[in-house]
DNA sequence: ACATATCGGACACGATTTGTCCTATATCGG
DNA sequence: CCGATATAGGACAAATCGTGTCCGATATGT
């Protein structure tokens, strides 16, 4: 029940590609040594993007990436869906075939909340809000998320 | 983004023995024909129940699983996480030492969000809530789930 | 033309998932 | 106590998936 590497990955170029909206095409060297990924993955991830329609990409020399669309139109859960494909939760859901209980189950109807409920809180979130909330949290440490808690800036100036 | 199987048979498991409480350990074999579950892959899966508390077994002739706890006690959280570990959804939220982004980073926040989220919806519903869905709609096909969608009952009598 | 940079398929490798098999062990009934 | 029953628990197997690299082909700017 996790996001994979793809999707973090995803994430994380199409976040610093919202960064400054302005810049037009980013190479992919820039964006996957900033971001901290594979190079050659980010390739296949990007394409995957592109085929959602989330970014364009550019090839040759000076080639490389940009948003297809605003910051504001893209959605965290496209993004995610787009790589990982469409967030299901419980086989039962889609895989019609795969359980004789279907007519008298309440699992999947339970199943069937959450996953509304988690897609909704996703598609409510932009690539836009991201970056605005992380400029306007910038230098502060977040004491409600467990990675930072506790912790100082100190040391962390990269 | 997926419930495996052991986490659905699990359910599947814990279901079947909330439904009629007072009937004391039933028998492995009987669950996995019922419940459509390898019988064998049902052991393994039973010990990690075991382990968490969710479940008593009876060992050699006349053994079998019984509920540890009452099934208002027991929530669907507890039966997935049980066998497939926490949720955590992101892995920034737990592999503090994965990314270098965290001071900075408003994703994982949004994770925590949306895991808070999750978690509580199935922390929310017990076994006993189930149960009583069920039979609350034994016979009607639910509109609201994909599932069933535009389904009728007929020929669906087993 | 040449340098640059992505595409896209093939491939490698480990981890995870989903099972099965087999022997040991515990329990019940007589 | 004996024998039948039924799970424990480790080993093992196969398939799938996730993550990443390599390389020739292709597209683009100068
Ligand atoms: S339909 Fe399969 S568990 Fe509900
Ligand atoms: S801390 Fe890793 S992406 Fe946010």
């Amino acid at each position: 029940m996790r996001l994979t590497r793809s999707g973090d990955y995803a994430v994380r170029c199409l976040l610093y590609l919202a960064l400054d909206p302005g810049r037009g095409v980013v190479a992919r060297k820039e964006i996957a040594e900033v971001m901290n990924i594979p190079a050659q993955y980010l390739g296949k991830v990007a394409q995957t993007l592109a085929k959602a329609g989330l970014i364009g990409i550019r090839q040759g020399a000076r080639g490389g990436y940009e948003l297809a669309r605003t910051a504001g139109e893209i959605s965290l859960l496209q993004v995610v869906e787009a790589v990982d494909g469409e967030i299901f939760l419980n086989d039962c859901l889609h895989q019609l075939d795969i359980c004789e209980r279907r007519p008298v189950c309440a699992v999947h109807r339970v199943w069937g909340r959450a996953r509304k409920q988690l897609r909704d809180m996703l598609g409510g979130i932009s690539l836009a809000a991201l970056v605005e909330e992380e400029s306007r949290t910038a230098g502060k440490v977040c004491g409600e998320c467990p990675a930072t808690r506790g912790q100082t800036l100190e040391g962390k100036g990269e």
